[in-house]
DNA sequence: ATAGTTTTATAAAAGTATTTTACAAAACTA
DNA sequence: TAGTTTTGTAAAATACTTTTATAAAACTAT
């Protein structure tokens, strides 16, 4: 059968129309009893009582009153947005990044450790043991912490049980047990793309769909869609780094050929430079007549990568990843390079420059628990 | 605000659960109140209630009796599936297909009339006169027609209130008014690919996602995703045609150079041929040399274009259109292209042939209103 | 054929959640 | 300080669903 059904009894409508509560007040911030009654459209009595069951859960309390509109001040109403944290672990081929978030998302500020990556006991108990670090640091209540995120630049199988392919990983095939079985908590894995687009879309509060592109070594990209992750049939949703853009083209580290990851890579930009792609970005704004070309020839590249994911998914798209830090002086060049190309649109306003390149996947897969508690008040 | 959050009561709950009596039934064909207690969680009296209700509003009936299991038999409980009634429009170039539907997806006969396209008031009241026509000529109630769909080759701006393109149909930026004012019904009108798409996933129970391919002059797509159709931003999701595959190749009719549609639009193969798609077979089956190079060129974008949205949208895909009819003798050594380009996937199976040629387009808005009363009982 | 068993169907009572109504409390206004 | 406005709570009324009890239909076995 296609859909599950389940039971709906009064319990359910209770439990539906307190995490309707919840909701509210997360999104809104502060609120009176009265905003609740005439934004849910709920009796005052009902509110009362499901506020009082949120209140003794110790995730509501009262800040405040706000100003009299001429009786009687009403109380402020918030969440608790620290009862409970998450923590997220970006993993690198050469350091990993670790945050803690609370409920609505704030980051706590991250802990960069240089560590090569392998797979092994070894490297898990690493882990492990650099997150019990954070939590004591940080003076992180155990009892609190939802879960674990792992971000990882490479692409999962269908069942999350190992890694299908990660070229900046150097590594195929691999079970991921040795690095979660040492995390005394539950993790949730995914690669970091995704996990990129979930966060931006969540720092993005104008926008429900949106396509993210992360431009590093690996092109990776993720689709939000009305909120929820575009994940396709196996876990590798919007894998646009292997999307065939010149029939029988440049070899790729995938073993196939024309993939624009082949020409859009930030390697490309960084090959035979010592301090890879930021000299080359020096080179460029000295006027280099080789980098010239070489940007040149990239960015027919990058633009029609765009133009393409534009045109098939028709949303915002924000770019990402490494790149992202570099371009900023270029942007509104690509901007006008994209309408050229463009089919549909005389302006390119749907291309963002992503603002979060520092955690974006710590905080994206934890924000998996965060908003899974949220939604299951 | 993002979501909109609405009242939710006892009158709600009573609501929520005759819907999923309602749906059950629906998806089930036939069932016992018994059935219905253990899918769906419910207690007898609960789904008796429920289904006296539907029933007093002829929506429901009884059709039989099941074997004993030991006592009392269980009576054979149905929907009334031609309770109501929707009609769907496909309009072409040069002619258009009306049909009806009942809830069930379950088309009448189509009729199709020879009619020259174009936007004015005289086709427009040619269209309402032709379905009105139609009704009569089945013995359709009007009162039980919950609208009309129309599908139109053509990209639709956001509002739906005009059309943005359809090189098909010879047009750009041109109202749709006149085409349905003189329509006595509700009116939902849509892209024939997403139309098509949504058909093709009615049909095939087995799967919730899928992307739709359609190949004729025009190339078009659709995406379905969980069961729900995928539109982007501005109505032109999947608008796979325009996507460029060659960095400032051919010519394409959009008006840009490079997209895809200029290499596998099957007027590439018609071109210079009296009876064109057609005749371009027979000679390629007769082995003509020339065809054969023709052909190859065409599988070489086509599987490039395939294999991009399967990169992209990792979904199972159907492949529709005119072309769909001519290829079935070719449909494995496409497939066997699709493997040697394939990144992820060892076998090709996740495409499918379409097997709905005739009527998508108008069988698919017309489910548009049929879903959408299902949805709402 | 008829009594006993199984299954289905309905009716009455009980439980859970929300709303309406009534009333009390707090803060502003004059 | 009294009157008004707004906020907050308690009790009664209402709307569903479930549990329990009871009736009806069909099968099984003697």
């Amino acid at each position: 059968m296609k859909r599950t059904t389940t039971t709906t009894t009064t319990t359910d409508l209770k439990r539906i129309n307190r995490n309707k509560v919840y909701r509210y007040i997360h999104e809104k911030g502060q609120v009176s009893k009265r905003d609740l009654v005439t934004a849910l459209g709920l009796s005052l009595p009902t509110i009362s009582q499901n506020f009082s069951e949120l209140f003794d859960r110790g995730l509501l309390h009262y800040t405040g009153t706000f100003e009299s509109s001429g009786g009687r001040r009403s109380k402020k109403i918030s969440v608790i947005s620290d009862a409970r944290i998450v923590i997220g672990l970006e993993i690198k081929m050469e350091h990993i990044n670790i945050l803690a978030i609370d409920l609505k998302g704030n980051p706590f500020p991250n802990k960069r450790i240089d560590v090569h990556f392998e797979i092994s006991d070894n490297y898990g108990k690493f882990l492990a043991s650099e997150i019990d670090h954070y939590i004591r640091a940080k003076g992180i209540q155990k009892e609190i912490i939802l879960g674990v995120g792992l971000s990882i630049p490479g692409v999962l199988s269908k069942d999350k049980e190992y890694i299908i392919c990660a070229p900046t990983l150097r590594l195929k095939q691999v079970s991921i047990d040795a690095l979660t079985r040492h995390i005394p908590y539950d993790v949730f894995i995914e690669n970091d793309a995704n996990a990129g687009g979930y966060a931006e879309l969540h720092f993005r509060k104008d926008l429900e769909t949106l396509a993210f592109v992360s431009v590093s070594e690996g092109v990776g990209g993720a689709l939000v869609y009305n909120g929820i992750q575009y994940n396709g049939m196996n876990n590798r949703g919007i894998e646009i780094g292997h999307m065939t853009v010149v029939n029988g083209g440049k070899q790729c580290h995938c073993g196939k050929s024309g993939c624009l990851e082949a020409y859009i890579s930030t390697s490309v930009l960084a090959a035979g430079r010592d301090r890879g792609v930021e000299e080359f970005f020096e080179k460029l704004h000295e006027g280099d007549v080789s980098c010239i070309a070489i940007w040149e020839d990239y960015l027919n590249f990058l633009c029609m990568g765009i133009n393409n994911i534009r045109t098939i998914l028709d949303c915002d798209i924000i770019l990402g990843g490494a790149l992202a830090g570099f371009i900023i002086d270029y942007f509104e060049d690509i901007k006008l390079r994209l309408c050229k190309i463009a089919i549909f649109d005389t302006d390119a306003n749907y291309l963002h420059l992503s603002n979060y390149t520092a955690n974006e996947g710590a905080i994206g897969t934890a924000l998996h628990f965060a908003d899974q508690f949220v939604k299951n008040i």
